[in-house]
DNA sequence: CGCCTTTGACCGGCGC
DNA sequence: GCGCCGGTCAAAGGCG
């Protein structure tokens, strides 16, 4: 199953203007690599007016980020209720063909994600099981070394193996999971390598962390592997963690950062999809910079 | 010594 | 009821 993979990693192209593009970027080098050589003086230090200037165009630019983002979350919302508008039959089909096992029902569940509920039959069949058996399945996909071996996911999260088994559908053996940070914590997690990529690890997370995440250090190596938020297969990409959002929310979505109500793993998995894009991290860096910069001139006004 | 992985055995659900 | 299969258990061994 899952033979439709795809990958959902925005690929965000901020350059406002391309005419003003590398113009733009000489500037910004220019007046980073000022800001940060404090041994070398600079020109613009002496000059309050020019800086004034540049702080006020970064100020600018920083809008046009934000509002350029707000642009991208909107089409990725309504491109993602396009996918979820496409897959439901074919999801069917895919869940039919195959018996109707437990853990495959599982898997159908998670091909329609945390939206099972939407596509559960009225007979009580395939889909209530799934529904029944577990309320908060996320599945990831994780770029690695083919000749590596090891079903090692790192996102942070500490993991005691208790099980490998090799599945009937899939060659590479499929490795349990169990979060060993907190006794009381009851996720869990499958890693298998996908039979269609064998550069791609299939983590399938079961439950939520009770805890906060113990390492940040090892999720940021996790990042850099690519970690792929399984968008296509109905996990709402969301900042909101509420999961259980209708097909009908989900072609609504807008924006929403509820900071409060953040899943912390949930952020985690959107943050590496953005973080996979260099220009997305370079602009997004100077519109930090520039956040700072006007954090800095409140204080000294 | 504590924590981890490995791995064969076991269990339970499901289809026939 | 039997066999298949996925998931889990638990003993043994490795490692720092």
């Amino acid at each position: 199953m899952d033979s439709t993979f795809v990958d959902t990693s925005l690929t965000i192209d901020l350059n406002v203007n391309p005419s003003q593009h590398s113009d733009e970027i000489a500037k910004r080098q220019s007046f980073q690599s000022d800001f940060v050589n404090e041994s070398k003086p600079s020109v613009k230090e002496e000059q309050p007016d020019v800086l004034m200037e540049e702080l006020n165009r970064m100020r600018m630019e920083n809008k046009q980020l934000t509002k350029m983002l707000l642009i991208v979350w909107e089409k990725y919302s309504s491109l993602q209720s396009h996918v979820l508008e496409l897959t439901p039959k074919a999801s069917e089909d895919v869940c039919s063909e195959s018996r109707k096992r437990k853990a495959e029902g599982e898997d159908c569940g998670n091909v329609l994600g945390t939206n099972a509920n939407i596509y559960s039959n009225s007979d009580g069949g395939l889909f209530k099981r799934a529904r029944e058996i577990k309320t908060s399945v996320k599945r990831f996909y994780v770029r690695a070394d083919p000749s590596d071996a090891s079903l090692v996911v790192k996102d942070g999260y500490q993991w005691r193996k208790y099980g490998q088994k090799v599945t009937k559908d899939n060659p590479s053996p499929r490795a349990y999971y169990r979060c060993s940070f907190s006794p009381s914590c009851s996720v869990k997690r499958k890693v298998q390598r996908s039979a269609e990529d064998p550069t791609v690890l299939v983590a399938t997370y079961e439950g939520v962390h009770n805890h906060l995440q113990p390492s940040r250090a090892d999720a940021s190596l996790g990042l850099i592997q690519g970690v792929i938020p399984a968008t296509a297969t109905g996990s709402v990409p969301t900042i909101d963690s509420r999961e259980n959002r209708s097909c009908g929310d989900a072609r609504k979505l807008v924006p929403e950062i509820e900071v409060p109500a953040v899943n912390p793993f949930l952020v985690e998995q959107m943050v590496s999809s953005l973080t996979r894009n260099s220009s997305f991290t370079a602009a997004l860096a100077a519109a930090i910079s520039g956040r700072i910069l006007d954090y800095d001139l409140m204080e000294t006004l």
